[in-house]
DNA sequence: GGAGATGTTTCAAG
DNA sequence: GCTTGAAACATCTC
């Protein structure tokens, strides 16, 4: 599922657990979540330690623990993280459960497309890994010049596809790319080497709105967005363009490996 | 039973 | 070295 603005509400749900201090670790150590790291070094790695707090970035979630500890996150296609009642015992698809005492954090991820890992540093600082990410959509650093830069790059790749691209814009997702498209009028198929200067603004532009308001409504308490937006319409079988006065049907096609939602004519 | 699912990595080819 | 495109990964739901 996660995209930015739900990797920010994920990340929200273990903020109760900031404080408290890790009695015991719980892991699947056969889970695949683990092939970066044994799940042994994560439960040594984090017994003992205090919960400080926590960060997004994109699609990425860093948990900072006393002592230097850093636990990184990425949910995959189907990660989720919640909180359950201390001593709370992992079920089936739960691969980490870190009891707090008076609460558990849990990790849930049923696919196994999820990963994590964890760094150990001598100073205060986040992981190289971490300070190196591309800076996201909202960060005065995503610039317009950036975003030509880095799709020109590509100019036989759809749009579509490098706005998938975490390089360079991180914590967009399927949903988001088809929205930032819909919102554009642009085919998502348009080879990005057919853009011009004006028209990659645009997108520039759009990417950012389209990511502030998915954090204001999705970040924040996972509300439903507008249904005057693609995304309320995209997955039905038979879905209609929202548009005012458009009423087409949306057609859902494979692009480069992902479902695609567009509208033939607004986007035509 | 087959297809498809809001994701990333890897590998091979151009 | 770079870009491009497809397959692999694991499990559940329709």
């Amino acid at each position: 599922m996660p995209e930015l603005a739900e990797v920010e509400y994920y990340r929200k749900q273990w903020e109760p657990g900031v404080g408290g201090e890790v009695v015991r670790v719980l892991t699947h150590p056969a889970a695949r979540i683990y092939r970066d790291i044994p799940a042994a070094a994560v439960e040594s790695g984090l017994a003992g330690r205090t919960f400080l707090a926590s960060h997004a970035h994109g699609k990425q979630m860093l948990f900072s623990f006393s002592g230097g500890a850093w636990l990184g996150l990425h949910l995959g296609m189907s990660g989720e993280l919640r909180t359950a009642p201390g001593g709370h015992a992992p079920a089936k698809h739960e691969h980490l459960v870190l009891d707090l005492g008076d609460q558990s954090l849990v990790f849930s991820d049923y696919r196994m497309f999820g990963c994590l890992g964890l760094d150990l540093v001598d100073d205060n600082e986040p992981p190289a890994w971490w300070r190196e990410l591309p800076p996201q959509p909202l960060d005065p650093r995503f610039t317009k010049k950036r975003v030509k830069e880095f799709v020109w790059r590509f100019p036989r790749t759809p749009l579509k596809t490098l706005l998938l691209d975490q390089r360079g814009f991180p914590g967009i997702g399927n949903w988001m790319a088809d929205e930032i498209c819909w919102q554009l009028r642009i085919p998502p198929q348009t080879l990005s080497g057919s853009l011009d200067e004006a028209r990659l603004d645009d997108v520039w532009k759009e990417t950012r709105r389209v990511s502030r308001e998915a954090m204001r409504v999705i970040g924040t308490d996972w509300g439903d967005l507008a249904d005057a937006w693609l995304m309320n319409h995209r997955w039905r079988d038979g879905g209609i363009c929202p548009r005012r006065g458009c009423r087409t049907g949306l057609v859902r096609e494979d692009l480069r490996g992902r479902t695609t939602c567009w509208c033939p004519k607004c986007q035509g």
